[in-house]
DNA sequence: TTCCCGTTGGTATA
DNA sequence: TATACCAACGGGAA
């Protein structure tokens, strides 16, 4: 009787996808193998909890709800169907548990602080209600956990470190897709769905996002299909595959120089386990190939680097109580912050980029840097954790581990520490695109500026702007710092910060510590010193 | 303790 | 286009 099945649960978080998901796999396998026993229900949780852990701008909720349309139709192929079901998963697994006489739950693990807590928490339900879970680490080609074990329960901090300890590690078998789930085995209709058709239909744009006004422009749609569309289109030119290195692409080309496989690999429609596979397979055949840390594969494996370190520390998105992150004292300055993140810097390099960010939701890695120098140790002296916030929003990749990582890298505060080697607001770009193309395309008010000033208006005099049609101060702001000032004064911020940090480090009295050696004493920054003495303590351990 | 190295700087000089 | 220099960091190996 259909009544007695047994309901077999995959939920799906990240791991958008049907291909290479070992979770989905488990119990598409089982259900196969005793059709006449069991339902099958992938489920996907609209969790409003997770707004108080994540900013998510509209063109972000649009990719998920691309997404999750495209990964129902793919199960629907497989003779299943996606199961949307709205709450917080400690109050609807219960029910659920119950109301669907559920055997097993399956779902990929994740290492982000909220996910840990919350998947915790629906462990402890399912054990209480007599539900076997089990988990797969499919996310990343290397599970988190095991690199820290190999690198004695540390997770390595250079990228070269880590290279030698995944060296070591056995590659994951990349799976295809399950098989069609035989007729019988999708669930009779709950009590829920019976006149009530729509209960756990995908949700429409409109449901998830509230300023619809913000929505930019669709450039790269969500979704398994179009992931695995993208990836072979990135495949199809071996020679470049092969001899791809990373700083030599542009970060202002008009259309993207890199893959943009990035918002993909983060929502996990497409695995990076199978990027890994097929990008092996093409260098194979072309013996002369770069590698990490330039190379594709590089870049694969800079994305496992920054999971593996934030896997062991919970406040890796955050400056106080972080082991990895230097204490500076960062200024507080919501007008500059607020003109960083719109674009309107007065620097159309700086504006130019944030404009792509905010209208498309990609922007190069390299323009990433740019960006990011400008906002903290460049130029605003701006705590990299805001930066980190606006980023959370606007990009379509925004991944915890890697957004708060790079960010922590680009402001000097944690695995980089040449803080010395700044970014140019002005000659930075001016290397990949000497004409301005780029800054017509996203500041097109400066359109009419000629090569030779475009990276510098300020430089044009008053009656060139005009008859350029934007005049600075009315049409364009004017720049909010002068970078060639500041940037020196940052500098030495940057070594003093240094020296504080290294002073605490080596275990020096603090009334020993000559904060004041060059800056003003702040409370801000007693407060930093102090905390970097907790995070050493805790480095120790 | 010393020395080398580090995904992707900027600038001047040849 | 390549190289030296700027002023100088931390991690890690020897």
């Amino acid at each position: 009787m259909a009544a007695e099945r047994r309901t077999l649960i995959h939920w799906f978080r990240k791991g958008l996808r049907v291909h290479d998901n070992p979770a989905l796999t488990q119990i598409f396998n089982k259900a196969r193998a005793s059709p006449d026993k069991f339902s099958v229900r992938p489920i996907f949780v609209l969790d409003p909890g997770i707004l108080d852990w994540m900013q998510v701008g509209a063109n972000r909720w649009r990719f998920l709800q691309q997404s999750l349309l495209d990964l129902d139709k793919n199960l629907k192929e497989l003779n299943s169907r996606l199961y949307i079901v709205r709450g917080k998963p400690v109050d609807i697994f219960p029910n659920l548990f119950d109301r669907w006489n559920v055997e097993l739950l399956t779902f990929e693990t994740d290492i982000e602080p909220y996910a840990m807590k919350r998947d915790k928490a629906v462990q402890d339900i399912a054990a209480a209600h007599g539900v076997k879970v089990d988990t797969h680490c499919s996310h990343t080609i290397y599970n988190p956990e095991i690199v820290v074990a190999k690198n004695f329960g540390r997770a390595p901090i250079t990228y070269q470190k880590f290279l030698s300890v995944v060296e070591k590690l056995k590659l994951p078998k990349v799976l295809d897709k399950p098989q069609r789930l035989p007729n019988g085995v999708q669930p009779i209709a709950d009590e829920l769905e019976v006149g009530q058709s729509d209960v756990y239909e995908c949700p429409t744009l409109d449901q998830l996002v509230k300023r619809p006004q913000e929505l930019g422009i669709n450039k790269f749609p969500g979704g398994e299909r179009e992931a695995l569309r993208r990836l072979d289109t990135s495949l199809s030119d071996e020679h470049w595959v092969a001899s791809f290195e990373k700083p030599n692409t542009a970060p202002n080309s008009l259309e993207p120089s890199t893959t943009v496989l990035s918002p993909y690999l983060k929502f996990g429609c497409l695995s990076a386990r199978l990027v890994h596979q097929r990008l092996q397979e093409i260098l194979k055949r072309h013996p002369k190939h770069s590698k990490p840390p330039v190379s594709l594969v590089g870049q694969l494996l800079w994305r496992e680097f920054y999971y593996t370190a934030a896997s062991v520390e919970p406040n890796f998105d955050r400056m106080l109580g972080n082991v990895y992150c230097l204490q500076i004292p960062w200024q507080e300055r919501p007008d500059h912050l607020d003109a960083w993140a719109h674009g309107r810097t007065g620097y159309p390099f700086i504006d130019a980029i944030m404009r792509q960010l905010r209208q498309e939701g990609w922007i190069h890695h390299l323009a990433r840097h740019a960006v990011a120098c400008f906002l903290t140790r460049g130029d605003l002296w701006i705590s990299w954790e805001e930066g980190q916030r606006v980023f959370e929003q606007l990009l379509l990749d925004q991944d915890w581990a890697l957004n708060a990582g790079n960010w922590m890298w680009l402001s000097a505060s944690a695995f980089f520490h040449q803080y010395f080697r700044v970014y140019s607001p002005v000659a930075f770009g001016k290397k990949t695109d000497r004409t301005g193309a780029y800054i017509r395309k996203y500041v097109p008010e400066l359109a009419k500026y000629p090569a030779g000033c475009i990276y510098e208006p300020w430089k044009a005099t008053l009656a060139d702007q005009r008859e350029f049609g934007c005049v600075l101060g009315i049409d364009y702001p004017h720049r909010i710092v002068n970078h060639d000032i500041v940037h020196k004064e940052n500098i030495k911020r940057m070594s003093a910060a240094y020296k504080i940090n290294r002073e605490v480090r080596t275990g020096k009295q603090e009334d020993e510590i000559d904060y004041d050696s060059s800056m003003s004493l702040t409370t801000n920054k007693r407060n930093a010193s102090f905390e970097t003495k907790r995070s050493t303590a805790k480095r120790k351990r």
